[in-house]
RNA sequence: GGGGGCAUAGCUCAGCUGGUUAGAGCACCUGCCUUACAAGCAGGGGGUCACAGGUUCGAGUCCUGUUGUCCCCACCA
């Protein structure tokens, strides 16, 4: 970088090329190291059928910058990342790949099918990888994992083999949530209840001995071809007599039983239920309560079986048109009413979800889920924010067995085998015998384990457990686990019992939770509302550090955000601020040697920038620790800009362009040394800009990447000349004021009196003064006598601006009027507060001093401003 | 049916454990091409912090209720 260079930041030009330095250093890599204290983050691994979308980039953002700021603290600061196989979505992905080449997953067999899905994997499964270091996300690659790697796949049978031993894993026949166009059973977790419109059907059901009937009704007609009972109230006296009777199944004329349940809500329709056990939920606890018969009439596809009878082979909906047609054709159906009712879908294709008994293997989850929820309740881990404890408490007190087999071929098969005696044999290798029989006929279960059982292991799979790795010593458990709120109950509560139940501590110290990114309007960004931002595209055009920056800021902990294009268009606009500092600073020490220390000899602006450092420094590494990162970026944004930009180098121009050269040395050295630390804070949120500019300035060590993070010294806090200081800008700004107001412009320069009993500081920066407040001369002195002079009060001086044919004494009169006003009703409140004893009393004694040093500076201010008015009025 | 979030300037949002006169970005108005930056500089206008109570010396911040809005969970067929 040199001076010639472009007057904007191009950070197309900077990326790739930092991002390669970094790989080339392996300044991402993070070994055990006895010396060094571990910081780790497992990254929520993005399914290898994934784009990056703004929720990554989020998640990976927030991640970034915590592994960045941990790194430079001096941690061995592990990011360790991954991919997910995303069994259902990739599966779908090959299915419909080949469906296009007119082939089918059984044509092929599991092993073809297999062939192709790896294929795929290593074809695209890279491609989201890729996009992560777009961001420039600083993981260890040389610890690159996937669910589904051979690692992983250990862990899951051991996890599978020790929960079923200890009788956590159990096998049954049990009705699951079935995807009819997945062709899979799917867990609770993912199904998504949506309202739609529907139907009521109102059935009548004839007694089998013709004293009558029961009406009833239901919202899937089609289920009654199941139906083993119907059932009421045993408090409903309008069915006394009923209980125990049996009713004729209109169009099938099977015989069922009326029963009496609690289940039965009185009040709803007409306190009569019919009892479909294979397929509903309830009626299927119903129906082992009441051991009724459970009749499966449906097959994998949605369509009716051969229990149907003459409905057999038609689908739901054709079966579910027939019957209606045949109830009303027999006189069974008495009405049919529109409603509105929560239909459960599949959270992966939106398909309407079947309720359906069949035999799953499934995790015992009260033993599990006891644990998990003290170690949150102890403060073992912690959530950010805390409500999410709630969310998590809710779920984990009222969780129900896991279903964990899916019947799809791309995940982790489960590790049990069945021998032809009828022994269940589950094992981490593949048994040769039965242990039972000694028969070596073993077939192995087809199914395979839902993703998110291995997810659940993430933390310490891949850390290299099961076997005892010297990183899985060194690094586990993990410390910060950054993730959206929305992937709580699938994957965040799944690894805490998990690593409480395998590793008998907890996988994480801290879940730090982020919101979901909406689009301007407020509304999901989906792939149905084409409202989707590509993240690359935005690297593409504003870069990846303004990308970052935006993701961070105006955002806090478990909160949406909006995303638009003029925040990423402010962020920018920041990145090309810092860039243009540098190029001042460049510009300014190009062809001197600037050693990158403070100088022996401060003056009164190098000691207020060096204290608002310090001040900021603190600030945002307690941000940083507590999770304020949206905090931290904003304090340093408004010290480089406001503070440093704003002020420092433009007083720093002064000193540079003046004949003391030992000021402007010193000048010089201050604005490397106070450039390259604010680098050095920002770095964690802009990488790359940072980087590339702290290696163009002088500075010691060979990467900002792993440059110490600027920790607190004392050496640096200037109070009273920061104060000094204060106080001289506060008067230049009352210049600057009165002048805009009077549109006087910069060019016109007028000589600036200042009057204060507190010479000092005016005195030291009168050369400062001069330049910033457009005087042609200042003097400094405790009264100075003036006809029709510009005024400009603050509450620690006047200045008086020989201005006499801009001064309109009726304006001025009644602006100062204006001004007297608002500071007597500040000094009122003040004066009220201390003479109330129950202030001055219980008030912490800082807040009561704070109080009363603003009303001396009130006082002072007003005794200035009435001065001037008397002046005037004379 | 439970639970939770949000409501602050025209817009998008910060505001940690209650403590001086409530902030930022964008937008708006005025004046500046001041040799780092017009993606900039200097200055300015704009808010009874949704509403009603309460706790407190002190409330945007804590409590209760109301309204609006968004979300999560839940087996009413």
């Amino acid at each position: 970088m040199a001076k010639e260079l472009a007057k904007a930041y191009e950070p197309r030009e900077v990326e790739d090329r930092i991002y390669d330095f970094w790989m080339q250093g392996k300044y991402f890599h993070a070994e055990v190291d006895e010396k060094k204290k571990p910081y780790t983050i497992v990254i929520p691994p993005p399914n290898i059928t994934g784009q990056l979308h703004l929720g990554h980039a989020m998640d990976e953002t927030l991640q970034d910058t915590l592994i960045r700021f941990r790194r430079m603290q001096g941690y061995s600061a592990l990011w360790l990342p991954g991919t997910d196989h995303a069994s259902i979505a990739t599966e779908a992905k090959i299915v419909e790949a080949m469906r296009k080449e007119g082939v089918t997953k059984e044509e092929i067999g599991r092993e073809k099918f297999l062939e192709r899905a790896w294929a795929w994997k290593d074809q695209y499964g890279g491609r989201i990888v890729e996009q992560l270091k777009k961001l420039g996300s600083s993981c260890d690659w040389d610890r690159l994992r996937f669910t589904m790697d051979e690692g992983c796949n250990k862990a899951v049978n051991r996890v599978f083999k020790t929960l079923y031993d200890k009788g956590l894993i159990y096998r049954g026949e049990r009705i699951i949530n079935w995807c009819p166009h997945c062709k899979t059973s799917i867990s609770d977790a993912e199904v998504e209840f949506e309202e739609k419109d529907g139907f009521f059907w109102h059935l009548r059901y004839p007694l089998s001995d013709g004293s009558g009937e029961i009406r009833l009704a239901t919202t899937r007609p089609e289920t009654m071809l199941g139906d083993t009972a119907v059932a009421v109230h045993p408090d409903d006296p309008r069915y006394q007599d009923l209980i125990g009777k049996t009713v004729i199944l209109p169009l099938v004329n099977r015989e069922i039983p009326i029963i009496a349940d609690t289940y039965v809500e009185r009040d709803f329709g007409t306190g009569a239920v019919k009892i479909t056990p294979a397929h509903d939920p309830n009626d299927f606890e119903v129906g082992l309560r009441h051991s009724l018969p459970v009749i499966n009439v449906m097959e994998e596809d949605g369509s009716i079986n051969e229990n149907g009878g003459k409905y057999a082979g038609l689908s739901g909906m054709e079966a579910r048109k027939r019957i209606v047609e045949d109830l009303d054709a027999g006189g069974y159906l008495i009405k049919v009413e529109p409603l509105k009712h929560n239909v459960g879908t599949c959270y992966r294709c939106g398909t309407t979800v079947e309720p359906r008994v069949s035999t799953q293997w499934f995790v015992k989850m009260e033993p599990l889920a006891k644990p998990a929820v003290d170690a949150v309740k102890n403060g073992e881990i912690r959530f950010i924010p805390e409500r999410m404890e709630k969310i998590y408490y809710n779920w984990m007190e009222n969780i129900r067995d896991w279903c964990i087999s899916r019947q799809l071929w791309w995940g982790h098969r489960i590790p049990a085998w069945y021998c032809e005696c009828g022994e269940t044999i589950v094992a981490e290798e593949e048994p040769k015998v039965c242990p039972k029989c000694g028969g070596t006929h073993l077939t192995r279960d087809e199914d395979t384990l839902d993703t998110w059982f291995s997810s659940a292991l993430w933390p310490f799979s891949t850390l290299g457990w099961p076997e005892k790795t010297k990183e899985l010593e060194y690094f586990y458990p993990t410390d910060t686990l950054v993730t959206g709120y929305d992937i709580i109950f699938f994957w965040v509560a799944r690894m805490i019992f998990s690593g409480l139940e395998q590793m008998k501590e907890v996988p994480f110290k801290t879940v730090f939770y982020h919101g979901l990114i909406r689009d301007a309007q407020g509304r999901k960004m989906s792939k149905s509302l084409g409202n989707g931002i590509d993240p690359i595209e935005v690297i593409d055009r504003y870069g990846a550090d303004a990308l970052r920056f935006t993701l961070i800021t105006g955002n806090s902990p478990g909160n949406d955000m909006r995303f638009s294009e003029e925040k990423v268009s402010a962020s920018r606009n920041f990145a090309n601020k810092i860039w243009n500092a540098a190029r001042f600073i460049l510009m300014n020490i190009e062809g001197k040697d600037v050693p990158c220390v403070l100088p022996e000899t401060l003056d009164i602006t190098d000691k207020w920038i060096l204290d608002r450092f310090s001040g900021v420094a603190a600030a945002v590494t307690e941000n940083l620790e507590k999770f304020e990162l949206g905090m931290a970026a904003s304090k340093l944004y408004d010290f480089l800009w406001d503070d440093f930009c704003d002020w420092y180098i433009e007083l720093a121009k002064i000193r540079m362009n003046g004949a003391d050269e030992e000021s402007a040395k010193s000048a010089r050295q201050v604005l490397v040394w106070v450039m390259t630390q604010t680098l050095a804070l920002l770095h964690p949120f802009m990488p790359y800009i940072t980087e590339e500019i702290w290696q163009s300035l002088p500075h010691e060590g060979e990467a900002l990447i792993v440059a110490p993070w600027p920790e607190p010294d004392g050496a640096l806090s200037f109070p009273e000349e920061a104060a000094d200081m204060e106080r001289v800008m506060a008067l230049i700004r009352a210049v600057r004021t009165r002048r805009s107001e009077m549109n006087v412009p910069p060019a016109r320069r007028a000589h600036i009196y200042i009057e204060t009993k507190n010479p000092a500081p005016y005195e030291t920066a009168k050369g400062y003064i001069e330049r910033l407040a457009y005087g042609s001369n200042v003097a400094v002195g405790e009264k100075f006598e003036l006809e029709g002079a510009v005024t400009a009060v603050t509450s620690d001086a006047r200045a008086l601006l020989p201005m006499d044919d801009l001064v309109d004494r009726k304006a001025e009169i009644a602006r100062l009027e204006k001004e007297k006003a608002n500071v007597e009703k500040q000094l009122a409140s003040v004066k009220a507060k201390l003479s109330n004893e129950n202030f001055t009393g219980r008030a912490p004694e800082k807040v009561v001093e704070g109080v009363r040093q603003n009303g001396e500076k009130l006082s002072a201010q007003l005794a200035l401003i009435e001065e001037t008015l008397r002046g005037l009025q004379a």
